[in-house]
DNA sequence: AAAGTTGCTTACTTACTAGTAAGTCAATAT
DNA sequence: ATATTGACTTACTAGTAAGTAAGCAACTTT
C-alpha cells in the first residue's frame, strides 16, 4: 500500500475511533514516519482528506453490495450487520456514527459526501427489506423504507452505546435486530 | 438565570450542536459577553464543564422520571420520546449521541459521568417496558432490557441521521418505534 | 544531457486552544 | 472603618491547529 492509501486508512481508522474534530495532521504523519507538510502535500486541506475518506468507504460498500448480489436478501442482511459487527470488535464506530454528530462543522463538501452515503446505504437496505419481504424472508410491520431506517439506526447506535456501556451491549441488539425481522 | 447556570446552557447547546471537541471557551464567552477568563474562574477546566453539563442533564431526566410517575406507562414512554422530539425540533441531537462518538477522547471524569447517564436512562426504560407488558400495554419478543436498548438506539440516531438525511426521517423513526411496541 | 515530475523535508505563519497569575471593583461581613 | 469575598478583567503562556513557500534528491521523459 502507498503513502496516499495508507493516508485515508489512517485517517478513517482516526475519524471512527476519536472524531473528525479530534484528530489532526499529525497523527497521521507521526505513525506514518513523514512530516505534516507530507500530508498536505496529498491532501492539502483537511476537507479533501475528509471527502476522500468518505468516498473511499462508498466504493467499498458498493464493492460489497456487488460481492453479495447472488445471495439470498436474508443473507445479504446479515452480512451487511456483520459489517457492523467487525467495526465492534475493532472497537471502531460506523462512519456514519461519526460523522453525523459532527455533521454541522463539517466542511460543505463533506456535508454532502456524508448525504451521498447515507442515502446509497439506504436505498440498498430498502431494496434488500422489500424483497425479503416479497419472498416471505423477512416479516415486519410499515413501510419498507421506514424498517431500513430503523436497522440502520440500530447498527449505528449499536456501535455507540456498546462504546459507553460495554458489556454484551453489542451482541444483544445485533442479536435483537435480527430477530425482530427474520421469520 | 445566573452566569453559571447559562454557562452550562450554553455548554450542553454547543455540545449537542457541534460535539465537545468542536467548541471553545470563547464560543460561551463570545455569547454571553464576558471573557475567557471568566470561564474559567467557573470551570478551572473544560472537563470540569463537561461533567457539570453530564450532572445537569442526569438531574433533568430525574425530575421527568418524578414527573411522569403516577402515567400509565405507555404514556410514560411517550413523554420521553417527546423528549427527544423537541431536541429534534431545536436541531439538538441527544447527549449521549453526542458524546458516544467523541467518548474516547473524552477525561476519564467525563466518561464515567456520560455511563452513569447511560445506565440510569437504561435502567429507567427497562422497568417502563416491563411494567408495560405485564400490564398489556406494550408487546415484543424477547428480554425488556434488550427493548430498552432498541427504544434508545433509534430515538438516539432518529436525531442523528435525521442531520444528514434531512426531510421527515425524524418523525418515519419516531411514529415506526412507537407503532412496533404498542398494542 | 537537460528539463520536468514525484515525493517528500525544512522552515515558517497565522490563528486558536486551554489554562493561569495577578489585579480590580463592588458588595458584604466584622 | 476595615477586611474579606465574589465576580469578574487584563494580560499573559505554552502548546497545537491547519496551512504554505521554497527547496532538494531521485527518478523519468525528451
Amino acid at each position: 500500500m502507498e503513502t496516499q492509501e495508507k493516508l485515508v486508512a489512517l485517517a478513517d481508522r482516526m475519524i471512527r475511533m476519536q472524531g473528525y474534530n479530534a484528530f489532526s495532521y499529525k497523527d497521521l504523519s507521526g505513525p506514518m514516519h513523514i512530516k505534516n507538510a507530507a500530508v498536505h502535500y496529498y491532501y492539502p486541506t483537511k476537507a479533501n482528506l475528509g471527502v476522500a475518506v468518505i468516498d473511499q468507504t462508498i466504493r467499498e460498500i458498493n464493492q460489497s453490495k456487488q460481492r453479495w448480489a447472488d445471495l439470498p436478501v436474508d443473507q445479504q442482511l446479515e452480512q451487511f450487520a456483520q459489517l457492523y459487527a467487525r467495526d465492534h470488535e475493532a472497537e471502531l464506530v460506523c462512519l456514519m456514527g461519526s460523522l453525523a454528530p459532527d455533521y454541522r462543522t463539517l466542511p460543505e463538501t463533506m456535508q454532502a459526501k456524508v448525504q451521498q452515503m447515507g442515502e446509497e446505504i439506504l436505498d440498498w437496505l430498502t431494496d434488500c427489506i422489500t424483497k425479503g419481504r416479497e419472498q416471505g424472508l423477512f416479516h415486519f410491520k410499515g413501510d419498507p423504507y421506514d424498517r431500513a431506517l430503523l436497522v440502520i439506526s440500530t447498527l449505528l447506535s449499536a456501535l455507540l452505546l456498546a462504546r459507553v456501556l460495554g458489556g454484551d451491549t453489542f451482541q444483544r441488539m445485533y442479536r435483537q435486530l435480527l430477530a425482530d425481522i427474520m421469520v
